[in-house]
DNA sequence: AAACAAACTGAAACCGGTTTCACTTCCCGG
DNA sequence: CCGGGAAGTGAAACCGGTTTCAGTTTGTTT
């Protein structure tokens, strides 16, 4: 039975303070004196009073919104960021504002504009598509966190898992099985994640005294179809492996079904670790190896650290590694 | 270099008019003399003025802004819907605002408030987890529509799939291939679009004559793992079937591997049929057979049929079917 | 005890639009 | 040629907050 949504003017009536001293316990700009405070509390209470969101936004405070742009809504590593986003903001009195850039930067501008337009108080970034100098320069206009990424620059407004050393322990894992033919699907080409776990597939080979073969290494798009495709391609050259690494979840299985085209079973005659740990691959047949990213744990840390940063006050970031998750689909090499 | 924001001032100014003028052209509410629209038009262009949402808001106006609220933000077919949203509104002049209720009748609630309190100019639920009579007091309020459910009294407010005939052409192909043991996995227990997806498979038995055994019926959460423990069951008990009809892809992957587990093959020793057709599906090993939802789609015709209700021009909605998709996961009954 | 900074406070201006109101023109039928 | 409704317009009030400004009290310093 709220009769009418209440203002600021009915609290200063009815708490008896001016509107201005209603606004400073409101903003907590200026020192108030504690029997005023308290009327004006109460006040606010029994009118279940809640500021207009746009006078204040208007009259130069906050909006209490938060930009959130997404690199690519619809990747399921993205999604469950963004739900890890949701759930911290969810209560908080902050809003997230939902923008998907589609991997395409004038789409990712306009939408910084448009945020930007919007009086947004914080901006985050899902992936960063946008280069670093950009996002400094964003930054330096409204308080900006990245999450899944890492900038140099930014290193305490980011969060994200170290990409190289994952890469280098899914490999390890497979070169620890007895593997020597590994193959790799990278990611997108430019995709820093891309290139990274590329890196770390690398290293794990170099380390171990294994010549890096170029032919084992395939262009991959982060999907299933690419998968799918460097896979039969290898088959079709007859070109002899034992393993593949997949730059996430969905080229694996890709991968996995271009494997069974050619009646080899998982992991029998090859092993296969993917990338992500999407909720779908526990279920795959068999249930699918991976490097799992605590991508839900990155949301929610995001949104504490953006309202931390807005509010000037400290927030740590959590560590979140990236461990490889062993289910069946990888096994010993055959002698 | 944009030295500062124009205001509708400027523009009054540099097109020798009043604001309310301004205002005029800029909401088309009032004839405005043509010399006048065109040097205000004109003014608009030169300064690349974009009205303030805040304070158009604040007097009265529209906010620009459109509440979106899922049902469940992280379920594959949602967030395919939420992306053809998206896709539509960028660059609309409309901006969407996302909540995820995370299946929580309470947290619904408080999102909508929430929205209201923004003054959002419309609503678009994703899934329809509030009741019908909740949803009509809703749109009283504000235009509201619902993608991914039919409600009777909102019928023009409605896009979704025909889930009862849906389910009936799943349930129908199976028993084409001369199926006659059918299993269904239920969804969640009170969600409409299980109830619907249920009496289409007993509708399609009951037609083909073949009695329903409610033991074949299993409950499920339109998860993996309800798949699995539904199959494992069945198996377990020894309980004869040679197809199985799963409420969504995910738990379709469930119960393929539980039938891995007993060394069963799909398709030769037993069919199987999810629904969605998420991305994933067609590289599962075998690829697999389902019901496809054109989620996209439906998401832009939520998009447009909204900005239609909120400027009163009439919009059309296309017929979206639900179609079979026959892959590799279903074949022939043995005789 | 005088002097000055800090704590508090309310009136009023301001943010950038929309809308009401009052008023002037213009056009048309009788 | 007159009356009346429609077109067209600007001034000013209003939406609900924040912030500046100008004081008034109060508490400390020398």
């Amino acid at each position: 039975m709220t009769s009418k949504k209440a203002t600021i003017d009915d609290i200063a009536k009815l708490a008896n303070v001016s509107k201005s001293t209603v606004s400073r316990v409101l903003n907590d700009t200026t020192p108030v004196h504690e029997e005023k405070r308290a009327a004006v509390e109460a006040a606010m209470k029994e009118l279940n009073f809640k500021p207009n969101v746009f006078a204040r936004s208007l009259a130069g405070g906050q909006s209490k919104t938060i930009g959130v742009l997404s690199q690519h809504l619809g990747s399921p590593f993205y999604d469950t960021i963004s739900e890890g986003i949701i759930s911290h903001f969810t209560g908080s009195g902050y809003w997230p504002m939902f923008a998907d850039s589609n991997d395409d930067l004038t789409i990712a501008d306009q939408a910084v504009e448009n945020f930007l337009d919007r009086k947004i108080d914080g901006l985050i970034f899902i992936g960063a598509m946008l280069s670093e100098e950009k996002i400094v320069e964003i930054n330096s206009r409204v308080p900006t966190f990245i999450v899944g990424a890492k900038l140099d620059s930014l290193a305490k407004q980011c969060i994200g898992v170290d990409n190289e050393l994952a890469g280098y322990n899914a490999t390890k894992h497979l070169i620890e099985l007895g593997h020597r033919w590994i193959v790799h699907v990278k990611g997108i080409q430019d995709h820093l994640d891309a290139i990274h776990r590329f890196e770390g597939y690398r290293r794990a080979l170099t380390e171990s005294g294994i010549p890096i073969d170029p032919e084992l290494v395939c262009e991959g798009l982060f999907d299933g179809q690419s998968g799918y495709d460097a896979t039969m391609d290898l088959l079709k050259k007859g070109k002899k492996f034992t393993a593949v690494f997949a730059a996430n979840d969905i080229c694996a299985m890709g991968v996995k079904l271009a494997l069974h085209r050619h009646a080899l079973t998982v992991p029998d005659d090859v092993s296969v670790i993917g990338f992500d740990d999407q909720d779908e691959v526990s279920f795959t047949v068999p249930p699918l190896t991976t490097v799992r990213q605590p991508a839900f744990e990155m949301g929610v840390a995001a949104a504490t650290a953006i309202i931390g940063m807005i509010n000037k006050k400290p927030y740590s970031l959590p560590e979140l590694p990236a461990e490889v998750t062993v289910r069946e689909s990888t096994a010993k090499a055959k002698p």
